[in-house]
DNA sequence: CGAAGCATTGAAGTGCGTCAACAATCGTGG
DNA sequence: CCACGATTGTTGACGCACTTCAATGCTTCG
């Protein structure tokens, strides 16, 4: 089940017998959680970091009246709060929006292997780098797409993402969020991410129903999305 | 002049001797630039980082219709793009808002710095987890808060930033950005900006001319942002 | 089978955008 | 030191994308 994230990790350096036995040896546990748990709270200390092996996982952020920002998605073979290695706690929380099976890795172990492999150091500095780059794409959605563009966006985004873990197919991929916690992702109102839903299906670029969204016009939903992947650092051997 | 760079990193760990001195040897060139100069182009190889050491730079995206998101400021004392040690390029540009000075810092001697001291290595990445932080706290303020508050919490996150490399006191700081920049980092038009801007005059928490921000009211500023700052990691010694 | 959550719809309101004009300031060269 | 164009800041009128409120049917699940 790790396999998902050895996957993407060798899209961007080959890895040695050594080093891939390494990070298998880093987990030191594996959970299943059910959906809708908050897995990781907001400023608590923290001395170990989650990969998501299955499932789908949300980083958000609440203000004082309520309204929720989710900042990250994550689907298999993501590091869930790899940054809490290094920042101890987190700035957000971490919760489940489906059934997940996480793994474990205690920053002691993380500790070791960075430094025992400099490279794998370089390579999972690399990956919260990545996350980065994810939210300050998110930060442009917010800031000058609309409501439109923004949700053709993150979707053609999360098809990008699901496809280097095997997870989509050219006709789409399963998608648990409720249209609340779809929403809460883009900053909309539950009514107007309905609407927005709606505008999508009638441009006939997307399905979405029974958990699943259906990719029917792919060139047409980047169109709208203004989707440029770049920004993902999908690609072989950047060093 | 690195000496903001230097107090930042002393707020989490203490340097020894020969960390602090392997810090200072790792820049090769230290370069003045103009305002309004993009340092760093979107896309383009790199193979060094730039440790900004006075001025201001902003990281910004384009659409491709020309709206412009500045994803994040940068004062003295920050790395304006450690990332790029390991993305290789970057998925946005970097651009001066002011005349700067920047210190040049080769990836290579970065790769022997994190290598030689795993300390340092970790204290870097921390640096760039920070720096995602203070992202995922501006799509908050996108996706959640009114343009009011937006604008608030800009400039107090911006206070207790300069605040640490010294270059704010309880009267307020130098802010050189034009109403079009600040527009841009705040994902509002120019005209809003500026309406938002007197608004909080209004209210007399702030005051904003001949580029300095003076905070009338710092109670107040803070109330209207729901400031937090335990996101920008601002504390002594987390490991 | 009932309750709770979820998706959908309609009507009305508003925060911010757009367009357009003008005033103030700045930088530059004569 | 002033002239002048360019940039920046400010204001008003109007429009619209998205919100708010409220109601209704649809699913899901104990």
């Amino acid at each position: 089940m790790i396999s998902a994230h050895l996957k993407k990790l060798k899209r961007h350096i080959e890895l040695s017998r050594e080093e891939e036995q390494a990070i298998r040896d880093s987990v030191a546990e594996t959970r299943s959680v059910p959906a809708d748990k908050i897995l990781i709270r907001n400023g608590v200390e923290l001395s170990s970091s989650m990969l998501l092996l299955d499932g789908w996982l949300a980083r958000s952020k609440d203000m004082p009246a309520g309204e929720r920002q989710v900042t990250q998605l994550h689907v298999a073979g993501d590091f869930a709060d790899l940054h809490s290695f290094t920042l101890k706690r987190l700035d957000h929380d971490v919760a489940t929006l489906s059934e997940c099976v996480v793994a474990v890795v205690p920053h002691s172990r993380l500790k070791e292997l960075t430094e025992q492999f400099p490279r794998l150091a370089r390579l999972y500095w690399f990956s919260t780098n990545v996350d980065a780059a994810i939210c300050r794409e998110l930060a442009l959605s917010l800031g000058q797409r609309s409501a439109l563009s923004r949700m053709a966006h993150l979707f053609c985004e999360l098809h990008a993402r699901l496809d280097v873990v095997g997870r989509a197919d050219d006709g789409g991929f399963n998608f648990p969020l409720t249209q609340r916690e779809l929403a809460e992702c883009l900053g909309l109102t539950v009514v107007h991410a309905n609407r927005t839903i709606q505008e999508l299906r009638r441009r006939r670029v997307v399905e979405l129903e029974n958990r699943r969204l259906t990719i029917i016009d792919r060139k047409g939903l980047e169109g709208i999305a203004e989707f440029d992947p770049s920004y993902l650092y999908i690609e072989r051997l950047p060093y």
